[in-house]
DNA sequence: CTCAGATCCTGTGCGC
DNA sequence: TGCGCACAGGATCTGA
């Protein structure tokens, strides 16, 4: 579920509901996460103000008027604004009680998420310390990818997704991005052109921004316990479509693991190389 | 240093 | 209907 349009929305949809609430209490329930819940947030942060809700890469920044909470959602992890009262799932992990009455309830069936109290500046913290550009920043452009990608033999895909070269871009837009730009997933970073390096920054903003822009749907089944399809299925050329059609060529869609992640793309529309035989 | 693979955990969907 | 397996939107760690 969450990718950075996702965690956007996400914060979008949450800021009107905890922007200058006081919390009453934080509920853990579960505490095992990718790391241990944070001992403050047991039964802490009593009386403190929500001054700010941030967002960088897919962290989502609770700014207190003491500290701050990092709440990361993983896999499968996502939020919600309930009334006080309703029944938690199995997987309702942890509830942020507010003095109005809400709750920020956070749900996690895979707890490869994360909720940590950091008393001091979260960007010095080692997990947001490392973190490359924001893809929608002017950071980010085609020059900054090749010069990163300089030398790199790694498949681009995984060099795309990689927090360090620059966040956010998940799965599935890392797959779209590279169909978009006419890039074979598995071409080594540093194989790419300084113009197709352009064209794949190009993309990843368009994407994502794409992606943002309906993000409303998602507003939708925010507030509704049984969350909807994704949205942007629609918009999908590739992710997904592995042994369909191309939309665009009518070939079919190939497929394999990448880093540990499955990529799909056109054979006809990404060639893997355009001169060099394939060794 | 670089990169590929294993790993954390539960749910879902498929083939048999 | 049940079982076992493969796979899932992330990110870190290990080791070659």
């Amino acid at each position: 579920m969450p990718e950075l349009p996702e965690v956007e929305t996400t914060r979008l949809a949450i800021t009107p509901f905890l922007m200058n609430q006081t919390i009453r209490r934080i509920h853990v329930r579960q505490g095992r996460l990718r790391l241990p819940v944070s001992p403050e947030l047991h039964n802490g942060c009593q009386g403190l103000h929500i001054v700010a809700i941030i967002r960088r890469a897919k962290y989502l920044l609770l700014q207190l008027s003491d500290g701050f909470v990092l709440i990361h959602l993983g896999m499968s992890g996502h939020l919600q604004i309930v009334a006080e009262g309703t029944l938690a799932g199995k997987h309702a992990h942890i509830d942020l009680v507010l003095e109005s009455g809400d709750i920020l309830r956070y749900h996690d069936p895979r707890r490869f998420g994360l909720w940590l109290y950091l008393p001091h500046s979260p960007y010095q913290h080692p997990l947001l310390a490392h973190l490359g550009p924001e893809p929608l920043s002017d950071l980010f452009h085609g020059d900054y990818i090749w010069q990163r990608a300089r030398n790199k033999k790694q498949a681009v895909k995984s060099f795309i997704m990689s927090n360090d070269i620059v966040v956010g871009v998940g799965n599935i837009y890392a797959t779209e991005s590279l169909f978009l730009s006419a890039i074979h997933p598995q071409r080594p970073a540093g194989s790419l052109t300084e113009t197709e390096c352009d064209r794949l920054a190009q993309h990843i903003k368009q994407v994502l921004q794409q992606a943002i822009a309906v993000g409303g749907t998602t507003l939708q089944d925010f507030y509704s316990p049984d969350g909807k399809p994704g949205y942007f299925a629609n918009n999908l050329y590739v992710y997904g479509r592995k042994n369909q059609a191309c939309l665009c060529c009518q070939s079919t869609i190939d497929a394999a693991r990448i880093g540990g992640r499955t990529s799909a793309w056109c054979p006809q529309c990404q060639p893997l190389d355009n001169d060099l035989p394939i060794t």
